[in-house]
DNA sequence: TATTGTTATACTCTATAACTATA
DNA sequence: TATAGTTATAGAGTATAACAATA
């Protein structure tokens, strides 16, 4: 081991901000459209209110950006044949398409700075995933903030 | 190695987006205006254009956002003597403290999360943080986006 | 003229408050 | 009444265009 424990977290909190570049890719889509696009991907439909909570955003918020999301194309809304007041998101294909095209773009980027790499460091980044993945699940837990931008 | 190339990709982008949520922790400071301070208490007194360049905003927006930061009391600002036109800006004590504080803050997390990990996770995580450290380099050299959030 | 910075104006995104419709 | 969602209005943050001051 060759660091104290506070200058481990203290590397760390440096190196886990400057990654953040990976996460900032292009303009089209603010950070809470694109991690509300991920979640009905990932999760399937969704109402609005689910929506709101999950992402951190007040319901007039999120009304606001599904519909502009609407208009774009990227989601489809649907009722509920149970109670007429909710509103059912859904995605579009082309929604699918664009985050398919983000996914992509950003594995682009990692590829290219992998490539720049050693061996040896990537074979030890690919040691560390297992625990970089807990360790993202811890902070994820024990964090009040918003959702990450898929 | 137990992951092939194209999977290693896939979720090292899964988790750097994941490790995301350590750098979002407050609303009090806008990305760009963290990332201002934090520069200029990195690199000392810097003036305006040059700031605009660095965090990747115009220099209109620069300017506003300065204006604010000296509103709020954490810049200030000065001029050169040698030309009149140039407004220099540098962090005031409360500024510096509010950079310490959103540190100490992002510490705490990260410490709390890896109370969570095995010993073996972590020292994963110790053995990797140089080439983690080269991968963000990578990363950001190849990247055209704004700065990070110190 | 070129450079440094500000002001005017507009757009996006989000919030709070007030509202409509359904349960 | 309570719940699901929308509309009205305001503020932060950013951009482009036009401007003022200094070199």
């Amino acid at each position: 081991m060759h660091s104290s424990a506070a200058a481990l977290v203290d590397d760390l909190a440096a190196v886990i901000l400057q990654l953040g570049t990976l996460g900032a890719p292009r303009q089209e889509l603010s950070r809470t459209a694109a991690a509300t696009l991920a979640r009905i991907q990932r999760n399937g439909p969704a109402r609005l209110t689910e929506l709101a909570i999950a992402e951190g955003v007040t319901q007039p918020s999120m009304s606001t950006l599904v519909a502009r999301l609407v208009d774009q194309g990227l989601l489809r809304r649907g009722g509920d044949p149970q109670d007429a007041r909710v509103v059912v998101l859904d995605l579009t294909p082309a929604g699918a398409e664009l985050l398919a095209q983000r996914r992509a773009d950003r594995a682009d980027r990692l590829t290219r700075a992998l490539a720049d790499l050693s061996p040896a460091d990537a074979s030890r980044i690919d040691d560390a995933l297992p625990a970089l993945a807990r360790l993202a699940d811890a902070l994820r837990r024990s964090s009040t903030s918003p959702e990450v931008n898929r």
